[in-house]
DNA sequence: ATCGGACACATTGTCAACAATCCTGGCGAC
DNA sequence: GTCGCCAGGATTGTTGACAATGTGTCCGAT
């Protein structure tokens, strides 16, 4: 998509910059010139301002007066705090589906199971990928706790770079495909205590795999 | 502060506005009219255009296309699910300050204990209220966790009511008083597990309480 | 060759006016 | 009396132009 293809759309323009930059089009530290997005996404300087103002509080991107606007650099230890944060509210999320699961969302999930498990075997980095993604929203739509899932789904927003490198690690899956499989066991049997460790443990060993697979090349030379 | 005393501030409108909101100033579903706080703030309607649009994206305020803004009414439901997203939080935070706590962090921990007894003795609820933000406050610090911190701080931000209800409820303080207590021994102590358990334990009291705090009469009747 | 200053350009910040939309109240028809 | 309908007013949404600020460049003096 080069170019106008957007002629009367609402206020998405919010959306199709957080969609720019989740899809790596917009890459960190680039500068948002808001006569450019205006041009690029068809809408006027006023409505790309206000949704820079709406990004900027979101974390995804940076605004200084009179400067412009960024694409927020998250670095290492921002990313390992916000995991961090993710551990907790996923925890929590994880504890309150297995209270209300019913069969057929055990069922549902016993599926995502067996399909990741197909996926490591058959080396299919990218459908693994998905599959985790899928397993970790399910778990949110089952946890009923709205306020959570959006924290964590912004949080999300502002790690897709470093999420997309940890997916892409060789040996990974190895390490995570039993930690789903614990995650989703707890869950099925009802065990919120139990669901929550897992879920602990698992997004503890991505904190603890952040570093290794960091390509941070800490090119500001003076902030690290 | 009744009128016009900002003159030549720098974008403080957002601030003002979420100010004016935790004072009270602006009730729950209180329609937000920009000409309005243009006028009220000595600011430009597009300023408050943007700082409403900010104040929608951090939940305080609604807005609805066409017909503006208002004061975001939380229900009871909400605020349980923002205090159970908050127990999280500051169970991690409280384990990271266990970690990280100095002698002297320990000393200034022990002080606001004791402040806290005095004004529960006295029956200073107003001052016990303030000695109870500030040891939350300070454990936030203790941390040492940015994006956890302005994650809390945003949602206590969307329930000052009901905060403002549990800290005036008869007979709270005797039930809080000897959790906080057991969190400072806890952080004392650098027990990190046993900080965040103590953390949590207390949150889960607030939750509890919640209910029995709620005036929701509902008296929204359409609202003016 | 390097430094300082002035000028030109690029970009953001602000404002006022205009258009679009929604709510209110009254009026007539049934 | 109730319903539908149609101005009138209030409020939001949008646009374009202008001001303010920052950035880069060129030139001359040392």
């Amino acid at each position: 998509m080069t170019g106008l293809e957007s002629s009367t759309d609402a206020v998405p323009v919010v959306d199709a910059i957080r969609a720019a930059i989740a899809d790596g089009e917009f890459v960190a530290n680039q500068r948002l010139v808001e006569a450019d997005l205006s041009e690029r996404f068809g809408a006027s300087r006023t409505n790309v301002r206000t949704a820079l103002v709406q990004l900027a509080s979101e974390g995804l991107v940076e605004r200084v007066q009179n400067r412009g606007a960024r694409v927020r650099a998250v670095s290492l230890a921002e990313a390992v705090e916000i995991t961090e944060v993710r551990m907790a509210l996923e925890g929590l999320c994880a504890a309150k589906a297995a209270e209300r699961l019913t069969d057929d969302d055990g069922r549902r999930l016993r599926e995502i199971g067996e399909a990741m498990r197909a996926a490591v075997a058959s080396g299919d980095l990218l459908g693994y990928s998905e599959l985790n993604r899928r397993l970790h929203d399910f778990v949110l739509q089952l946890a009923g706790q709205g306020t959570a899932s959006a924290i964590i789904e912004r949080l999300r927003g502002q790690n897709v770079r470093h999420q997309f490198q940890l997916a892409m690690h060789p040996g990974r899956p190895a390490v995570s495909l039993p930690q789903h499989m614990e995650i989703i066991e707890a869950l099925c049997a009802r065990d919120a205590d139990r669901a929550e460790a897992a879920m602990r443990r698992h997004i503890r060993s991505v904190i603890d795999t952040l570093p290794e697979v960091d390509t941070t090349r800490t090119r500001r030379f003076d902030a690290l």
